[in-house]
DNA sequence: CGAAATTTGTCCGTATGTATG
DNA sequence: ACATACATACGGACAAATTTC
């Protein structure tokens, strides 16, 4: 019926998101367990298997687990990016583009000197543009990280006429050069917020945080693009899940 | 060793291992594409979900990668987090029980308080035996980071007479109970360094740092291990390499 | 102790949507 | 315009683990 072509997201990523809404909520505190898989799918009104996907989504990133003859226990509300950031592959950071958007302030070309060089791996003298902005979660006002890219000239026209970055950067690229993003190289740094940055985000200077930088390469080694996230340390953790290859059974 | 002989593993982790073993023998090498869906029903002669549940478990590690109307590409070969462990440079964190060592200094048994246990996400009143110490890079002097570790008493012999840790301590808990660790929950915030850890360390109060805690989780999700690492952020980077290619330093 | 009910896990079949070439 | 290939979504059936009676 509805026929509604617009991009949304598929079904059963709207349902991990409501469950997760309702877990932030308490309404599916933390500890006890969800509704059966069944009264999901008579709740939704859709089928077991999309249920079965939403809350895959969920075990994987440590929000859900599940045991045979049980049911599907609460383990935490830890899916929510203002507290937690949770980063072990690609997909990670689909999802964290997806649900934030990232509004330029500032654009300009700049060429790397031998400080930014050394930090970003590369030989000093490349070109880049470079853009800066506040990241916020959709429909907050609230800023929550600043964020700096530095993208390769070879690469810098997806950005032209961009102000408001809704999608991952590095997917863009990987669409415009048609080579996929080889690797991400990302370090993690603890560090007191600059005065400069502390305005933009509304925070005292000196406040904790973290320093996040990525460096997405080509598969020839290239690198293409250079991203610095500031994210305020009260606010942030950064949250990781190693699993080992066997499960359960 | 050989306990459970006869458990079958589900079909979409039988053909998992088939797909991982011959991108192993270069039968599928990296960087090219995987035979499509269809042609590997046939092959396997299994229906077409059941090579998705294969290949969404291939995904999810970095060994393949997706796109809609090209194919399935692989990406690696296939790593679990074992591995990782292994062959990262010295900075990284998850070097640590190769080349450190954990000088114990206190040792007791303590009952999880509301605090500690909201924080370990388990119920209040469990008892553990609680250790913390110095851990030192093999032949240096100086102490790098402050590491305290809870442990489940029922694997809490394994620290028995141990004064001084070699190994990683997940390690011994699963020789010990023939159980494998199922999944690490790791969480990074940013901190000052209080007073007492300070002066452990050698270094001003209020100096910048990772807290770094993990969580080792049986694969009933018992919490079987709690580690807390307190690393100062002049020295250390935490490092890791997303959906990694070939990390040919 | 055993049988039944409950709940998640696995597996199959089919159809349609969407991005790519 | 068309074929290809993965993504999403529906349906049903039985297995395995647990709790309940």
């Amino acid at each position: 019926m509805s026929t509604h072509p617009d991009r949304v997201s598929p079904l059963y990523l709207q349902i991990a998101h409501k469950l997760e809404q309702r877990i932030r909520d308490d309404i599916y505190p933390v500890g006890t367990l969800l509704p059966t898989e069944a009264e999901l799918v008579t709740a939704f009104q859709v089928s077991r298997h999309t249920i079965r996907q939403a809350i895959e989504q969920l075990k994987r990133n440590g929000t859900l687990s599940a045991r045979k003859g049980i049911g599907t226990k609460v383990e935490s509300r830890g899916t929510d990016w203002r507290t937690q950031f949770r980063g072990q592959s690609r997909h990670d950071l689909f999802d964290f583009s997806r649900d934030s958007e990232l509004h330029f302030q500032t654009k300009s070309e700049v060429t790397a000197r031998s400080e930014i060089a050394a930090e970003m791996g590369i030989q000093p003298g490349r070109k880049f543009t470079y853009a800066a902005g506040l990241r916020y979660f959709k429909g907050e006002d609230i800023p929550f990280c600043w964020n700096e890219v530095y993208l390769d000239e070879s690469v810098a026209e997806v950005l032209q006429g961009v102000d408001v970055l809704r999608k991952a950067l590095f997917h863009m690229v990987e669409s415009y050069t048609g080579e996929r993003i080889a690797s991400i190289h990302q370090e993690l740094t603890p560090v007191h917020i600059d005065e400069h940055i502390a305005q933009k985000l509304d925070l005292p200077a000196g406040t904790l945080a973290l320093r996040m930088t990525r460096r997405y390469l080509s598969s020839r080694g290239r690198l293409l693009e250079y991203a610095i996230q500031t994210l305020p340390g009260d606010r942030f953790r950064y949250r990781t899940i190693l699993s080992a290859g066997e499960p359960k059974t």
